[in-house]
RNA sequence: AGCCCGAUAGUAUAAGGGUAGUACAACAGAUUUUGGUUCUGUUUGUGGAGGUUCGAAUCCUUCUCGGGCUACCA
């Protein structure tokens, strides 16, 4: 037993599955060969939860020079359709994994059939007529054993002759099951004479009508891992209990004994991860669909503005271990604002607040010429001086946002109040002079001087001023929809809050607002040249698939970090 | 209740009998034409009790706590 010395302070720790598969390999088991597998049921879209797994399988068969097999686990043919297929093929494909084969548990079901006669042959299983409800009282409960089935010791030629009645249709739904003769006093509940074969007149999205009854996942998983000599089946947590039964399977048939291990499933604060619950809100209404950029879907994230570099950068970081684990989703805003923040090109935008007819604070540069207009030439990315620099349209009137002006400002505000100086970011100090109010005291209206030996890049005024701010030329402004998203729900962790989950849904999730961008947005985006940005001092925003030529909109991916905002905090 | 899985800073995740480390978060400061970025520093941890050992986060016992299982769903 030599040790490997770990001499390289750089290398990352292995998690508990890396772990396995290096002594696997070590210790030769299968050649050293490495296969996992991918295998979502298409009954949903794939969310972040999903991402975790697929980077877990792909990424395991990556590093260790194996493959990955896709297969849609379809074995129930009433809550499936080829709608999810297409979905969960195109975002596997955008989250950059390619896969080895694609393949359906319903492409195994004539073999799956013929594994059930096998079961049968040996006396291993057996047609039960018991109702849903008797087999659930024969179960029993996990404190006690449980009683054997009426129908439990029925010959082999009689098992075998009511099998293939079922499989010609000669029963109705319901009837009759197939059960794996194991063990009614196991204290596993999983291994008390499970049901492996129902009768479903159903269609199915691949196999059509050709079959009636249909395979439980349970005598469907195991088996189809092991028809693809998959190595190292990996899934979550609650299904720790079903191995042993995989297991007895791979025995009785004697097939290739494809081995699990169970990973805890990932949890994400302010929000829910269940399929059912997702589900729940697109049906309801709560959201626009799979795809609204408050799910947690990957079609959500997608429309979001989340790349997939930062959603594999994501579950990378937050590793694999066997402990239930509710993360912060900070943490996934880390990770896109890190890529962004190195990516994205920036742009002026100046944003109202959600009132339909929301203006943003005009300011009036009095000693600069009427009708006079410059060129700014602002770079596009500080982190990226390759991303060169744009123009910018600059005049004697500019919108700012409301929030940088302030007529009595606390302590540390330094952004604009009367008597006050400030750069515009990329052009000049300015002053502000005089505050013009309408009837209502509502403030309209800002007038100021500019310093004209401060223009950006060429500053002899000597001034230096705390607070930059952000502004577009009221001329050239574009209008624009902008949708700011907030946490789908209000509370941490809404699946272990007693309350229902529609209950904690935050009502605040999504505002709309007007926004005034620079002109040089408008053309990027309709030329497509540019998907994500950063509004300068805002946040990242994506250009929103609904978009039109006309009616820009964007959606914010996440803001970015507010250090004003904190210190306001503290009061 | 029976069986199974788990427990390391606020949140995650390492340390495989020998210095408890990393990331995010938080806090403080520096830099900054984004209150962004970047940089520097700081705070915070082995669930409890026994045992084995020169030495225990790690091995053993036990308790406590959290989670899973009792679908003709997956």
């Amino acid at each position: 037993m030599t040790e490997v010395p770990n001499n390289s302070s750089t290398e990352k720790s292995l998690n508990f599955i890396e772990q396995i598969v290096e002594d696997d390999i070590a210790a030769g088991l299968h050649a050293g060969r490495v296969h996992t597998r991918f295998p979502p049921e298409p009954n949903g879209y794939l969310h972040i939860g999903h991402a975790k797994s697929i980077c877990l399988n792909f990424g395991l068969a990556d590093k260790y020079g194996g493959k990955t097999n896709l297969r849609f686990d379809d074995t129930n043919p009433v809550t499936e359709d080829t709608e999810y297929v297409d979905s969960i093929k195109n975002d596997l494909h955008w989250l950059g994994f390619g896969w080895e084969n694609e393949f359906y548990a319903s492409d195994y079901f004539e073999q799956l059939y013929q594994f059930a006669e096998t079961l049968i042959e040996k006396g291993v299983a057996y047609v039960d007529d018991s109702t849903a409800e008797e087999i659930a009282v024969q179960k029993g409960n996990p404190a006690e054993p449980g009683t054997p089935s009426p129908h439990r010791d029925r010959p082999v030629a009689e098992n075998l002759d009511q099998f293939r009645k079922m499989r010609a249709g000669e029963f109705p739904d319901g009837a009759k099951v197939l059960r794996a003769k194991v063990d009614m006093t196991s204290p596993n509940m999983q291994l008390r004479d499970p049901v492996i074969y129902r009768i479903k007149h159903a269609h199915h999205h691949r196999t059509g009508n050709d079959w009636c009854i249909y395979p439980m996942y349970d005598f469907a998983h195991g088996q189809s891992d092991s028809i693809e000599h998959i190595t190292h089946s990996l899934c979550t947590l609650e299904f720790i209990p079903h191995r042993p039964l995989y297991d007895w399977f791979i025995e009785k048939l004697n097939i290739f004994p494809s081995h699990q291990y169970e990973f805890s499933r990932l949890n994400l604060t302010y929000t829910v991860m269940s399929k059912r619950k997702l589900k729940t809100l697109v049906e309801d209404g709560h959201v626009t669909g799979w795809d609204d950029p408050r799910m947690p879907t990957i079609a959500g994230l997608r429309r979001r503005g989340y790349t997939p570099a930062s959603i594999r950068e994501f579950c990378d970081r937050i590793g694999v271990a066997k402990r239930d684990n509710l993360i912060d989703v900070g943490l996934l805003e880390f990770c896109v604002r890190e890529e962004l923040n190195r990516t994205t090109h920036r742009i002026m935008a100046v944003l109202t607040d959600g009132r339909p007819d929301a203006q943003p604070l005009k300011l009036v540069i009095t000693n600069y010429e009427e009708g006079r207009e410059e060129i700014m030439r602002i770079e596009n990315n500080p982190e990226d001086h390759e991303a060169g620099e744009r123009d910018v349209p600059f005049g004697r009137e500019v919108f700012i946002e409301h929030d940088d002006f302030i007529e009595n400002p606390p302590k540390k505000f330094f952004r604009l109040f009367p008597g006050g100086m400030v750069r515009l970011k990329g052009a000049y100090i300015i002053k502000c002079d005089e505050v013009v109010k309408d009837d209502a005291g509502t403030i309209t209206e800002l007038r100021c001087t500019y310093i004209p030996e401060s223009r950006s890049g060429s500053d002899t005024s000597g001034l230096t001023v705390k607070g930059t701010i952000h502004w577009v030329s009221a001329a050239h402004a574009v209008e624009a929809e902008v949708r700011l998203y907030d946490r789908l729900f209000q509370v941490e962790n809404p699946a272990a809050d007693e309350r229902g989950f529609k209950d904690l849904l935050n009502p605040n999730s999504l505002q709309t607002v007007r926004a005034f961008v620079e002109p040089a947005l408008i053309q990027a985006t309709r030329s497509g040249s540019l998907t994500n940005v950063q509004f300068m001092r805002k946040g990242y925003f994506v250009i929103d698939p609904a978009s039109t030529p006309d009616r820009p909109i964007f959606n914010r991916t996440v803001t970015l970090k507010d250090a004003w905002a904190k210190e306001q905090k503290k009061g």
